[in-house]
DNA sequence: CTATTTTCGGACAATTTTGTCCGGTATCGA
DNA sequence: TCGATACCGGACAAAATTGTCCGAAAATAG
């Protein structure tokens, strides 16, 4: 469904988000950590979200990942998965035609746009902070 | 979504119901030729297919593959998709957990089992033969 | 039987995705 | 100022997926 960068990506920014509720910077080990990621491929992601600007970065001492009051409030689950992989998901055609055209459909265009249009209203309804805030009250986890 | 190797196995096993229907059967060249995708590659798929008891295949010249009446009947979307791409859509996590487990789940669990049981139950009740029958009334197309 | 046709199967090649390494740059604290 | 820390960015490497080649095997037609 995902990439392995996207999944990873979603999975960093919700614990960036857990901690910067809590105004806390997060390093990139302690993130690739708490996620059990590969270290230097989560380094691309996280620049991937930063220059995105959907999470902010600090070099040095002291430096890390950390969201803004405005980014906690406003990033959606739509805006990392877009940033990471695109949105080929919603416009791609689900048996790999060129392109997806309700006007010269393949046979499951209608089967593949209910359950596209439910992904789709998914992501871009769920805000990080809502899943970051389900992790806090013990509710989920991001590692095995 | 689906793999490449998926894609083509959905499309070319549409087509080949297509003639089925007609007493018909298809070579590999027709087949790639009508769904537009790399010969060879396809070779490999039908093979899958073909292992999987979801066609039949006959070398030599006449040869071709072609499916059995009870084939036609019984042959679902599920199926095609389950041999080429395995059950991995189903059973695995969305955020890339080491498997799906609703006792500890990720922060996404409930989303994501909601669109995939809409996904498996569509898979499960759509057969090929629907979907071949689509493509003989002009509704749809297998290539572009 | 023989030549031809078509699938089968294994090895190989190209591409994409995933993952690693390492020097560079910015920043902080002493 | 200086050294240590942590992200940046480009090159590189490994693995998975996608795609190709070619000889073998089977079956048919002449
Ligand atoms: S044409 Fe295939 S999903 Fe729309
Ligand atoms: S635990 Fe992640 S989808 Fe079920």
């Amino acid at each position: 469904m995902f990439s392995k960068a996207c999944e990873y990506g979603i999975r960093a920014i919700v614990h960036i988000s857990l901690k910067s509720e809590k105004g806390m910077k997060v390093s990139l080990k302690e993130i690739s950590h708490a996620i059990n990621s590969p270290e230097a491929f989560t380094a691309k992601i996280l620049q991937q979200l930063s220059k995105n600007d959907l999470i902010q970065s600090f070099k040095g001492p002291t430096g890390g990942f950390i969201m803004s009051p405005k980014q906690l409030k406003q990033v959606m689950l739509r805006d990392v998965v877009n940033t990471i992989d695109g949105d080929s998901i919603y416009t791609g055609c689900g048996l790999g035609l060129e392109h997806c055209d309700a006007t010269n459909p393949c046979p499951l265009h209608n089967e593949f746009m209910e359950i596209r249009e439910q992904l789709r209203s998914m992501l871009q309804s769920t805000s990080i902070r809502q899943l970051s805030d389900s992790l806090r009250q013990g509710e989920a986890i991001l590692k095995r």
